[in-house]
DNA sequence: GATGTCAAAGGGGCAC
DNA sequence: GTGCCCCTTTGACATC
């Protein structure tokens, strides 16, 4: 079990750099077909070739490794188009873990393939063009719900310390509040703030008719809205 | 049996 | 019109 795991980590590891000189193939504006060749990487031909020339006994192991050269199918007794066509119901396909590692290497690599990428892949994997096609719209689709979930996290970090820094400031205005003004009820202080205006620059209170009411009310928005940005941006949330 | 996972199907939108 | 991609849904299978 354990030979059988090494050849195919060995395996995967050398698809994906085939599936780098595919990729620059395709750069290059030229893709006759995808080298998918599935050329083992050292060690992983080592431990096919030793499996090879062992006596008897590894000699089912040999067959093993060469069958993993061609990847083939292991439901593949019959055509591959036998998936789905029984009766009309839907055979759910379960992709092989050889088959499921060539894809996860190449797409690690290329989240997209051309028409010519995918035909040669599903040819050496052994499947239909379109099962490579939908294996990747799959998996497209599971890396950005993954990445929405990572978001959504994100935000709701973002929110909790929102949050607290509002509370923090609410707390913070209620004590400063209490030190200057004293203990006047809150509608005499709130009828005070309507008579009193904020010095745009230093944001100071201003004695009644010492500023533009409209332009200051908009000025402490502004900067308030400003110093949230920065303090998001700079806090690292 | 409830739930989760994942291959597959189907439809809509878009680019060519 | 064709081909591709994305999104949603379906259904088979696995796990608990």
């Amino acid at each position: 079990m354990e030979d059988d795991e090494a050849c195919i980590t060995s395996l995967s590891l050398g698809l994906g750099i085939m599936g780098g000189h595919a990729q620059k193939k395709e750069n290059e504006q030229k893709v006759h077909c995808l080298d998918l060749s599935f050329e083992l990487c050292p060690k992983g031909k080592e431990e096919v070739e030793e499996a090879i020339d062992v006596d008897q006994q590894q000699q089912q192991h040999a067959n093993k490794a060469k069958g993993l050269l061609c990847l083939k199918h292991p439901n593949d007794e019959t055509s591959p188009d036998s998936n789905n066509s029984n009766n009309g119901s839907r055979k759910k396909l379960k992709l092989t873990k050889e088959q499921s590692a060539t894809l996860e290497d190449i797409f690690k690599l290329h989240s997209t393939l051309n028409p010519a990428q995918k035909q040669a892949l599903a040819e050496q994997l052994n499947l239909k063009h379109r099962q490579v096609e939908v294996w990747f719209q799959n998996r497209r689709a599971r890396t950005k719900l993954k990445q929405t979930e990572v978001d959504c996290e994100f935000l709701k970090k973002c929110c909790e310390k929102l949050t607290d820094e509002n509370q923090r400031l609410k707390k913070e205005l209620q004590e400063l509040r209490a030190q200057k003004i004293g203990p006047t009820p809150l509608y005499i202080q709130l009828s005070k703030a309507t008579t009193l205006t904020i010095c745009s620059s230093c944001e100071k209170l201003l004695k009644p008719n010492e500023g533009n009411n409209k332009g200051a009310i908009s000025n402490v928005i502004r900067n308030s809205s400003n110093k949230l940005k920065n303090s998001i941006e700079l806090g690292g949330i």
